[in-house]
DNA sequence: GTATTTATTGAACGGTCGTTGAAGTTTAAT
DNA sequence: ATTAAACTTCAACGACCGTTCAATAAATAC
């Protein structure tokens, strides 16, 4: 029974990832969920135990397997930058990348599980302490990264730093469409290639200048 | 009668601002709404016709006030910067500064406010749409500015580099808390002179490192 | 093949949701 | 003071919510 039991399971999944991921936790009922999955209405309860516990295994599934090619990356350009530190760019692009690659490479379900995860980031209810629990760990990996590229930057400064970092990804991750509106067309919230290209400069520098206004107030 | 009216008025915008910040939309009821401000549940359609066009007086109420600041802001930094473009760090500082000094000075109704703002931008939902009705004209304004702070960047570099700058800003006013933790305490999301002291300087490098970027392809 | 666990179904529960309308009250105009 | 308009109250509507449970079905173990 192990076959049928993960397959009602993902399909739940996967429904869910995409209806929470378009309007939210609260904007979406159980209903839309099974009839989405094509499923009774009674399993959320009996394979997840409720609608929290089934949001949470969302957040969670592909959690790890991103902390995983996360770290995996990071470990890579250490490793060819040594003995000298990563840098910064090597290092933001090691946590940004596999996002972007996944969301070019990879099925339907890992777009909706950014756009989710910009949700869940961005707003102030329970559910981001589910984020903190999943990816603490990891980014607390990469802000050490990150200190030891920028030598002159007080641990403040990097603190502030990859929150700018992270709200620049998520609401890039989000897909709003106002970049759309706002260039006429020029721009395409969804033109990963383009967002690729871009954002890992763009923090990058951010991050150079915030560790530069430092070592300018210390003379 | 205008007087008692107004009053209601603001109770329930002041009530539906402060709870929609912080449960969302469909997190939050209109008993709640009703109950906070003191006043009888059918009055929110007596008064506003309905949930969805409260919601969209409280994005409305303040946003014409904060962006009348900010381009009153940009002006002036132009005035002081002319005949010569105003920098990249006075036209960021503008479109910052009003919401941080909002935040730091006025009443704790704006801080609700940005909190909500921060919500509403990075969630996929209708609400986005009255967001790009209230600010898009000024916002064109300041990226207006910004590309002639930066003639080398390619007009697709300050649009993107606009969308990493609004991400990185909604962020930290989502004051998610994750800062805190991830720092054990050494940094604070509520702190705004913190936050101020560093946003800019990050978005006007990371701004200059996009155009550079474009300057270093063309050669 | 029988027993046992695992999975699925369908119906229903109490509760809360946004909205409505009729009745009552307060304020403003005449 | 009387009429008209604006505002408030109260009770209730139908719809939908998450969850539960006894039943049935399917898969596994013996």
């Amino acid at each position: 029974m192990a076959r049928s039991k993960r397959t009602t399971r993902e399909k739940l999944l996967d429904a869910a990832e995409k209806l929470f991921a378009r309007r939210g936790f609260h904007g979406t009922s159980l209903r839309d969920i099974t009839g989405e999955a094509g499923v009774d209405l009674a399993l959320v309860n009996y394979h997840f135990g409720g609608k929290k516990p089934l949001f949470a295994e969302v957040l969670e599934r592909r959690g790890a397997v991103l902390n995983e090619e996360r770290l995996r990356r990071l470990a890579e350009v250490r490793r060819s930058a040594a003995p000298r530190p990563a840098s910064t760019e090597a290092v933001v692009g090691a946590f940004f990348d596999p996002i972007l690659d996944f969301l070019a490479h990879a099925g339907p379900g890992w777009h909706s599980y950014f756009t989710l995860l910009a949700w869940v980031n961005n707003s102030p209810e329970w559910g981001r302490r589910l984020m903190s629990k999943t990816f603490n760990d990891t980014v607390r990996e990469f802000i050490r990264a990150l200190m030891q590229s920028l030598p002159d930057a007080a641990p403040e400064d990097v603190f502030w730093g990859y929150n700018f970092l992270t709200g620049a990804l998520t609401l890039s991750l989000a897909e709003t469409g106002r970049l759309d509106i706002l260039s006429d067309g020029l721009c395409r919230s969804t033109d990963v290639a383009a967002l690729k290209a871009r954002l890992g400069p763009f923090v990058a520098a951010g991050l150079k200048g915030l560790a530069q206004r430092k070592a300018l107030r210390d003379g």
